[in-house]
RNA sequence: AUGGCAGUCCAUUCUAUCGCCUUGGAUUUCACCAUCCAAGGAGGAAAGUCGGGACAACACAGAGUAGCCUGCUUCCUAACAGGAAGGUAUCGCAUAGAGCGAUAACAGAUAGUGCCACAGAAAAGAACCGUCGAAGGGUUGGUUCAGCCAACAAUCGACAAGGGUGAAAACGUGAGGUAAGAGCUCACGCUGCAGGAUGGCGACAUCUUGUGGGGGUAAACCUCAGGCGUUGAAAGGCCAAAUAAACCAGGGAUGCUCUAUGGUUCAUAGAGUGAGAGGGUUACUCGCCCAAUCCUGGAGGGUAGGCCGAUAGAGGUAACAGGUGACUGUUAUCCCAGAUAAAUGAUAGAAAUCCUGAAUUGAGGAUACAGAAUCCCGCUUAUAGGGCUGCCAUCUUU
RNA sequence: GGUCUCGUGGCCGAGUGGCUAGGCACAGGUCUGCAAAACCUCGUACAGCGGUUCGAAUCCGCUCGAGACCU
């Protein structure tokens, strides 16, 4: 399939995204933190998502943005994992992909994570469409 | 050729696969979405936000005060705490002398006020020790009777040479002068103000006349001269969605008395008396302007999406011309990011440079500082490595 | 993005240009059979660099770090 990253798949509401980090259920795959949350169906897509890269621990924007490019190329070669969620129409799953590390990892080590926390993704979800229908 | 200094330019490159953002075009579609094609997609500092603008909103009869900034001259610039060319001072190098380079918040200490720890006599109207003089008395000593001489301490007066402390000591040297001395006077030197001559647009330089002055500190207060309206794109405008023109508190001025005239409450005019309330003038005061479905504050509710601003400009590049130079003018040519939880990427391979190691290959590692957020001009700070130009030194060849 | 404020031992915190107070904590000692309490003692402290000044924690500039506000 297609390994595209369109605009619609991320999450740009200051609210939701407010509501992810204080509300949502989160779980830790080292280098990762993730954070779960379950809104209303949005067009096109059942899965929005969201990287951040705190600025505590990483003060300079081009480090920042280099491991940002990482985390959205590793979820853009890898989110076929959770294929059957993304086009769902019933509801609209937000993730928001945290990098708690203090150093700067290279991209086989969080692409190994972002594999990880697919599947748990994943397996999360596998019986709960039925149940929100 | 090597090394150093200064200036200036560049800031790894290519290929494949999979992607991202903007714009334009095509197909499908009511439209979004989707697919395909083409073009473009981080910097010299994008950084710090330190100066200055453009732009925008508010304000703008005007005056004063406060506040902030700057401080040799002329020029450049839209403007600047920036730059250029000079002047002066200090320092370094060199020298017979010229000179070369670096640095400078480089107006005023003779407008006034303050401060100068410790040490030291004293840190700024001097006077502790001291020097000199005076008159007689005191004590001691000497001596020829009265007395005289010397020393010491005390009294009165004059003075500021000496005191070696300090970062800094009451202009420096010489002469005169005096009881002793002293810029007290004089000459030379340093320096302020006013004036003259010559050169220079000017700062200033050289010469000269008169009249004064004597510690430092203005990145202490300050004085003088010049400049600054305030706030920053989260400015500001439009559209959509949503809710509560509701609630609570405060204010809501243009007055009062007497007299006259007309008169039904009331109106007009004059005199006296009182109160100077709210909002705006985004630092303050005066002054000015505004208001009855009004103004201010409180608590609370809703929304937090889109478009414009916003990317053609004090624009870039080249040539020519002017100017010592910063820079300017003319002509030609080019269009060169526009995101918004925020694009400009990831992986693999090859090349280039450097380092380690090795001393033939091969191998391993590294490729800086750093990411646009309205846009420009500067400054400051960070930065692997490389290219070019100029100057200096050394060596080699001719 | 913009506008500001602050930085003093391990922690809190005072400080008109002239020897950087004080409290808590830590460590050592006295006391005690052992502790606690009390008393005494102790230390590379002015974010970094440069400038002004005879002399900077203080004044000025640059850099670094921390925090607040503006929608």
């Amino acid at each position: 399939m297609r390994t595209n990253f369109r605009k619609y798949e991320r999450l740009c509401s200051k609210k939701y995204i407010e509501n992810l980090f204080k509300k949502g259920e989160s779980f830790v795959v080292y280098p990762l933190r993730i954070y779960l949350t379950t809104a209303h169906p949005v067009a096109y897509t059942g899965v929005q998502v969201v990287f951040a890269v705190p600025q505590r621990n990483f003060r300079k924007a081009t480090q920042r943005n280099l491991l940002r490019r990482r985390l959205r190329e590793s979820y853009r070669n890898n989110k076929q994992i959770i294929s059957n969620l993304l086009y769902s129409t019933h509801f609209t799953i937000h993730i928001g992909f945290l990098y708690i590390a203090k150093e700067i990892e290279n991209y086989s080590s969080i692409e190994e994570a972002m594999i990880k926390s697919l599947q748990l993704i994943a397996e999360k979800y596998k019986n709960s469409p039925i149940e929100e229908k």
